[in-house]
Formats: structure tokens, C-alpha cells, sequence
RNA sequence: GCCCCCAUCGUCUAGUGGUUAGGACGACACUCUUUCAAGGUGUAAACACCGGUUCGAUUCCGGUUGGGGGCGCCA
């Protein structure tokens, strides 16, 4: 009880605009989105765009929409190209305090020096003879390095991890800035985290053996030091970095797919997480509830992209109809004049595969039927091989008769079953409904036939069975 | 080569100094059934290894092995 006033919990997400949103950035940002959430604080969107090289623009708004779509809204937003004067600042300051030096290697000097060490089973590093000089803030030849002269142990507490310790020594002097205009990583993040007031830095544990370096800037700078927390790493099924060649790994390329942003979400909080009961499925709302660093595995977790499929089912039997019929509109775009007509036929579309789609994408494939006539093989009328072509004609041009039957008004789900079924009890169900519904599908797999036939129409529904009837007569 | 991190079913994970080591995905079987899907029921499937501590270790400690990450004038 000193009466400290608490210190407002501000998390992160520090992406590089050099391509489009990746998974594990992505997931980053759901952790420290969360955690922010979870203790009323402010999560921050950065653009560490300090390669100009290789930073665009472009992705700098796939990140946004992707960071949008997944429901993280940021409460500050920043550009480090926009922040050139502070890091130029703290740079000059640094290099006033002796902290920072040109050093005057080239790049070739210092591959071949590391080539060398790594030969002779030393660390690969380098300690520049020139720390002692070139202090000058004017540009000389050469790049910024840190004079690094803590030789001893740089401990830190994870939150996730607990006590991680390197020895100072074997960083060596490392690089801050490229020139007094254009900080490095290492730099530019401690200046950043530093003034924009970051609690808790939650980042990927690839990130981690910067820590140090990042530790021995913030001192000379005279910053705090914020809470750091290392998240596992998400891996590919060879259980090595999820990369580009391990195929999707963008975060808009599974919107893309049909995967739904609640179920993408759901899928990447579990990886590296788990409440404490054994739900799974879960809102934003109760992930931020139930959230707890202390509960962060600390191994890779592989991305699996079968579970995620599972989820995305789950959350889409979950939407409401009306929902997922809007959802599903700009899979069908080619339909749309077709379905503005009439609306309430796609519902029933969506109504009939909405048990059945994995992702939302599939729709186009899966209701083609319903919009364009089907065209399959003679053989597929067959129900299990054994039936005579005879059989097959005479069930079919009774169904017609008896489907002939039904006027407009009654024609429904109801009554088709109620008709057809009474037909099919008598003459055996396989070998009457089997037949009835490939002509109305064309396929060896889809919904019953009565409720195909309801959303077909009448008229509709005995054209297809008389073009059955006509296939197995050729 | 140097440094760091990690280790429960195939995968994501729960869990404990004494448990039939639990759940989920996936797989398989059965059920439902005109097909598919969904649903229901069930089965197989794990504490990496070696020491130590302890009456007792999957759990605590050490080592081995294995895996991952880092070692940029990228972030």
C-alpha cells in the first residue's frame, strides 16, 4: 500500500511493412490485444517500416484490413519513417555519452571476421578496435554501433518463460543505425517502446535474443524497462517456422478461403493458450475474460489447419441464417441477379449446406446445382450398380406422375416427402429415392431430394426427372 | 560453430509428489440413413531417455537425447 498510482497496462503489435499480414504476427497481435483488453489498457499499432527498401505501402493496409477483420481495433497508431527526428535524438545523444560509435567496417570486414570466429568454435561477434573514437555525431564512413561493455550476465524475467540471462559479453558491439537518419530494429524499438509508454512487450520467441541488446539501449537511454513476455512460436507441420513455403500463412488469404474471422481468431488463441476449462469455443468477450499470461504454453505449436476447419464449421452452423446468407453473397457473385430476385430461395439454399460447408468459399461449388442445370454420367442413376435401366425409368416416370400431382400452392418439402415417401415405402427406398435425387443434383453427394425439390419449383424439379428419364433411355 | 528456449496421444492441450493421465481435432468402428454432411455411441492413441531427491515420481533437480529459435548495414 505506497499509494503508487497503477501504471496503465499499454501493449503493442510492431509489424514490418515488407508483406502482407502473417499468422504469427497476427496472433501476436490477438495476445497483446487481449491482454490489453483484459486490464482496460491500449493496445498500439506500429509500423516499423525503418527499411525503406523494403517496406510498402500496400502492406501496410493489408495489415490494417487484416487487423480490422479480425475485430482488433487499435488505440493509437504510429509509423517509424514518420519519427525520423526522435530517433536522430536519441541517436546524438547516445553517441555525446560514448554509448554509440561509426564504426568503420564494412560489411565484407565483418562476414569474414564472423566467418573466422565460427572456424575457431568462438562466438560470432564483433568488437570493433574504433569504439573509442569516431564519436562525432556528423556522419563519418561506416554505421552506428553500441559500445558494449557489460561483460556480465543480462538477466531479465519473462513473464511466460521466468528468468532468461545472457552473457553481455558475447554481444559484441552491435549495429543501431544505418546512419544518424535511419535507425536499425534494435534501436528504434527501445526509443518507441520507450515513449509511447509500453508496458508489455508480448512478442514472438524469435524476437527473444534481441532482448539483451534491446536491455543495455533502454539503460544508456536512462528508459524503463517494460515487461517483457515471449510467446511460443507457431510452426509448420514439420514443426520448423511457419513460412511462405509452408503455404498460406497471410491472414487475408484465409478470409480469402472462406474462414471466418471469429473462428480464425478462436483457433489462434488456443495455440499457446488454454482456458481453464475445457470449452473451446469461445468469444473475444470471454477470451478476454477468461485471458491469463500465466497460462501461455511455453513450446512451438504446430498450425493445424484440420482443427481450424473444425472451428470454422462450428462457428458457421452457429450464425444465424440471415447472417451467413449475407456472408456467403460475395462467394456467389455470379448468381446475384438470381438471388436479388429471390431471396428467401437462397436462405433455403444456405439453410440446406450450412451443415455441410467447411468454408464459406465452398458455396459456389456446392449450390451450382440450384442456379445451373447438372450434367452427369447415365451411370451415376444407378443405386448401387445392381439396378436394370427399366427399374430405374419406371420409378422415375412415376415420381414425375405423382410429382405432376402436387399443385403450385401446396408444393413444398412437406408434401413432396409425404407423396414421393408413400411411393418409395411400397417400391423400396434406395432404389426410388437414389435415382430421384441424382436427377435432381447430378451428384453422387448432396441433400435429400424433397428439400432440392421444394427449392427447385415444380415445373423446375419434373424437367430435371423427365431429362433423367431420358438419359437412361439413350 | 556459438548462444538461448523448449519437451504429455499424430496435432492442440488439461493435470497431479500417490489419477483408470482428462478434453478437443484427426483416425477408425458402430448407429442414423437414398448419398453426403451433421448428430449419437464407442475404440485405438501420450508423460523422450538416464540418474538423483523421495515411502512414492509424468510432476522437483541434474544430465543425455531430440526439437526449435537466434547469431544482418532485416524486423
Amino acid at each position: 500500500m505506497t499509494g503508487q498510482v497503477k501504471e496503465k497496462i499499454r501493449t503493442r503489435i510492431a509489424p514490418a511493412p515488407t508483406g502482407p499480414l502473417h499468422i504469427g504476427t497476427a496472433r501476436s497481435a490477438l495476445f497483446n490485444y487481449i491482454f490489453a483488453q483484459k486490464n482496460q489498457g491500449e493496445f498500439i499499432l506500429r509500423i516499423e517500416d525503418t527499411d525503406a527498401e523494403r517496406s510498402d505501402s500496400v502492406f501496410e493496409e493489408d495489415i490494417k484490413n487484416a487487423l480490422e477483420w479480425l475485430g482488433m481495433g487499435w488505440d493509437e497508431f504510429y509509423r517509424q519513417s514518420d519519427r525520423l527526428d526522435i530517433y536522430e535524438e536519441h541517436l546524438k545523444r547516445l553517441l555525446e555519452r560514448g554509448n554509440v560509435f561509426w564504426c568503420p567496417h564494412s560489411e565484407k570486414d565483418l562476414v569474414k571476421e564472423r566467418i573466422h570466429q565460427m572456424k575457431k568454435k568462438e562466438p560470432p561477434r564483433h568488437v570493433c578496435q574504433f569504439r573509442d573514437e569516431h564519436l562525432d555525431a556528423q556522419p563519418e564512413k561506416g554505421i552506428l554501433r553500441f559500445k558494449n561493455e557489460v561483460a556480465n550476465d543480462i538477466v531479465f524475467n519473462d513473464l511466460i518463460r521466468g528468468e532468461v540471462r545472457t552473457k553481455g559479453e558475447l554481444l559484441g558491439d552491435f549495429s543501431v543505425a544505418k546512419d544518424i537518419r535511419s535507425p536499425l530494429y534494435n534501436f528504434a524499438v527501445v526509443v518507441d517502446d520507450a515513449l509511447m509508454n509500453i508496458s508489455h512487450v508480448i512478442r514472438g520467441e524469435d524476437l527473444m535474443p534481441n532482448t539483451a541488446k534491446q536491455i543495455l539501449i533502454q539503460s544508456a537511454l536512462g528508459f524503463a524497462r517494460p515487461a517483457f513476455a515471449h510467446l511460443p512460436l507457431i510452426l509448420a507441420p514439420d514443426r520448423s517456422k511457419l513460412s511462405k513455403r509452408h503455404g498460406a500463412t497471410s491472414v487475408l488469404e484465409y478470409k480469402k478461403m472462406g474462414y471466418l474471422a471469429e473462428a480464425m481468431v478462436n483457433f489462434m488463441i488456443l495455440l499457446g493458450w488454454h482456458p481453464v476449462g475445457e470449452e473451446e469455443i469461445f468469444t473475444m468477450k470471454e477470451m478476454i475474460e477468461q485471458f491469463s499470461l500465466k497460462r501461455v504454453q511455453k513450446g512451438g505449436a504446430v498450425f493445424n489447419i484440420e482443427k481450424l476447419s473444425w472451428m470454422n464449421r462450428q462457428y458457421i452452423k452457429k450464425m444465424s441464417l440471415e447472417d451467413l446468407s449475407e456472408k456467403l453473397r460475395p462467394y456467389v457473385y455470379r448468381w446475384s441477379s438470381a438471388i436479388e430476385k429471390e431471396p428467401e430461395k437462397w436462405k433455403k439454399i444456405v439453410e440446406l449446406e450450412k451443415e455441410r460447408l467447411t468454408t464459406l468459399k465452398e458455396i459456389g461449388e456446392k449450390a451450382l446445382y440450384f442456379f445451373e442445370e447438372p450434367y452427369y454420367s447415365r451411370e451415376l442413376l444407378f443405386w448401387k450398380q445392381k439396378q436394370t435401366p427399366e427399374n430405374i425409368v419406371r420409378h422415375l416416370e412415376s415420381l414425375a406422375h405423382i410429382l405432376s400431382e402436387i399443385t403450385e400452392k401446396e408444393w413444398g418439402r412437406n408434401v413432396i416427402e409425404k407423396k414421393v415417401t408413400s411411393y418409395a415405402d411400397r417400391e423400396g427406398r434406395g432404389e426410388v429415392l437414389w435415382p430421384l435425387r441424382v436427377s435432381l443434383s447430378g451428384r453422387e453427394a448432396s441433400p435429400g431430394p424433397f428439400e432440392i425439390a421444394d427449392i427447385l419449383g415444380k415445373s423446375e424439379t419434373i424437367s430435371r426427372v423427365g431429362k433423367a428419364i431420358k438419359l437412361i433411355l439413350q
